[in-house]
DNA sequence: AAATAACCGGGGACCGGGTCCCCGTTTATG
DNA sequence: CATAAACGGGGACCCGGTCCCCGGTTATTT
C-alpha cells in the first residue's frame, strides 16, 4: 500500500515525516471520529487530544483549523462505508440480503456521525469530498438498483431515503454511551428494511431523493 | 380550568399573580419548546427570552434553574403527544390507521425534541414527570395492543420500539431549519410503519421494550 | 552509540459568550 | 388615582475553549 516514494528521492527538502508522527496523526483521526459520533463536531479540541492519548499541541500542529480535522474524519468515514457497500454487493448473492448487510454494516461504522457534520462549518465542495461522495453514491446506488430490478425493493425509494433514515436511526444520544442501545438500533433498522421490501404496503408522499438532492436541499443558508 | 382558588381566601399572603405575568410565562414555555426542538436544551437563556418577546430578567425570574424550564417544557410536550394518542384511538376505527395517525401527529409535535433532553441535567424521577409518562405510555400501549390483537401489528415490537424510532427519525438536524426535510421525514415514518405491519417480514433480535425499560437502560450513570 | 533535529506534552494566558443582577420604567389591580 | 408587582435591557462577572511557549523526549543519521 504505502509506496516507497521518498526513498531514493532527495529527502533533504521534505525529510519524510517521522514514524510516530504519522502514527499520532492516525490516532487523532480515529479519536476524533469516535468523539464526533458521540458529541458532535463541536467537541473541544483538548478532549479529542486526551482521547487520542496525545498532547493538545500535537493536535493543533496537525490540524490548525477545525475544518481540516472534520474534513479528514468525514473522508475516512465515507471511505469505510463505501467499502462496506462494495463488499456487500460483491459477497452477497441475494440482492436484498446485500442491502441488509450494507445497512447493518454502515450502522456499525456509525454513519450517523455524518449528520451533525452538516451543521455548516466545513467545505462541502472540496474535490476530495465530492469524489468520495460520488464513490459512495455509486456503490449504494448499485445495491439499490440491483434489488429493485430483482423486484425485492420497492421502487418509490432512493439512495437518499436509505441514507438519511439510516443516519437518523443510528444517531447516538448525546452523553449516554448506552450499551443496550446498539442492539435496539439493529431492531429499528431491520424494521425499516422490512418496510423497504417489495411489494410496497403503502403509498409515499413526495419522491425518492439522491444524495445530490440532499446536499442541495439540506442547506438553503 | 383555572379554578378561583385564591379568590375568597385571604389574598394578602399570595395576592394571585398578575394576568400578564401568567401570559408571559406561557409564551416563554412555548418559545422554549420551539428552541429546544431546534437547538437542544442547551440553547442560551437570552435567545429564548428574545424569541418569547420578553426581557431576559423575566425568564430568570420565572425559571431560576434551567432544570425548571426543561421540566416544564417536557411536561407540556408529553401532554400534547398524549392527547394526540388519545384522539387517534378515539377517532380512528381502523387500528393500524390509528397507529399511523398517532405517529405522524407526534412527529408534528416534534417528539424528537424529547431526545436531547435525556442528556442528564434534569430530574427524571419528579412525580409530575412520572405521572405524565405513565399517561403517555398507557395511551400508546393501548394503540399498540389494539392493533396487535386485531392482527394488524407484528407482535415482536413494543411501545419502546415505536417511541424511540419515532424520536430518532424526527430529530431535527442542528442548524438547518430545512423545509423540505419535513416531507422527507414523513416518508421515513411511513416506511417504518410499513415494516411494523403484520405479518412480520423478518425476525428481530432482542425483545420488545417498554418505556420503563428505556428509562432504566438509557442512563447507567 | 552518539549527535542532532524533529516532535511531543502540558501548563497557563487570552478571549468570547453565557449567565445573572441592578435599577429606572411600565402596567395591572382595587 | 395610588400603589406595588412585574418588566426589560445594559453591563459586570465568570467559566470553558483556544492556542502558544518552552523544556523534555524520541526517532533518525553516520
Amino acid at each position: 500500500m504505502t509506496s516507497t516514494v521518498a526513498d531514493s528521492a532527495p529527502a533533504r527538502r521534505v525529510p519524510r515525516p517521522r514514524a510516530d508522527a504519522l502514527r499520532n496523526r492516525e490516532r487523532i483521526v480515529t479519536a476524533a471520529r469516535e468523539m464526533f459520533v458521540e458529541f458532535g463536531s463541536q467537541v473541544p479540541y483538548d478532549e479529542i487530544a486526551r482521547r487520542a492519548g496525545v498532547g493538545n499541541a500535537t493536535l493543533y500542529r496537525n490540524f490548525p483549523e477545525r475544518t481540516d480535522l472534520v474534513h479528514e474524519v468525514v473522508l475516512s468515514l465515507m471511505a469505510r462505508v463505501t467499502e462496506v457497500a462494495e463488499r456487500a454487493a460483491e459477497e452477497e448473492s441475494d440482492t436484498f440480503a446485500a442491502l441488509r448487510r450494507f445497512t447493518l454494516g454502515a450502522a456499525d461504522e456509525r454513519v450517523g456521525a455524518l449528520c451533525p457534520m452538516l451543521d455548516g462549518a466545513f467545505d462541502k465542495d472540496h474535490p476530495d469530498l465530492v469524489a468520495e461522495r460520488d464513490r459512495l453514491e455509486e456503490a449504494v446506488q448499485g445495491l439499490v438498483e440491483r434489488a429493485q430490478q430483482a423486484g425485492r425493493l420497492r421502487t418509490d425509494v432512493g439512495v437518499g431515503d436509505l441514507m438519511v433514515a439510516l443516519s437518523q436511526l443510528t444517531r447516538p444520544l448525546p452523553g449516554s454511551g448506552c450499551a443496550a442501545f446498539d442492539q435496539f438500533v439493529r431492531r429499528h433498522l431491520l424494521l425499516f428494511l422490512d418496510g423497504l421490501e417489495a411489494p410496497a404496503r403503502s403509498e409515499l408522499p413526495g419522491k425518492a431523493a439522491t444524495l445530490e438532492d440532499l446536499r442541495r436541499d439540506s442547506c438553503p443558508s
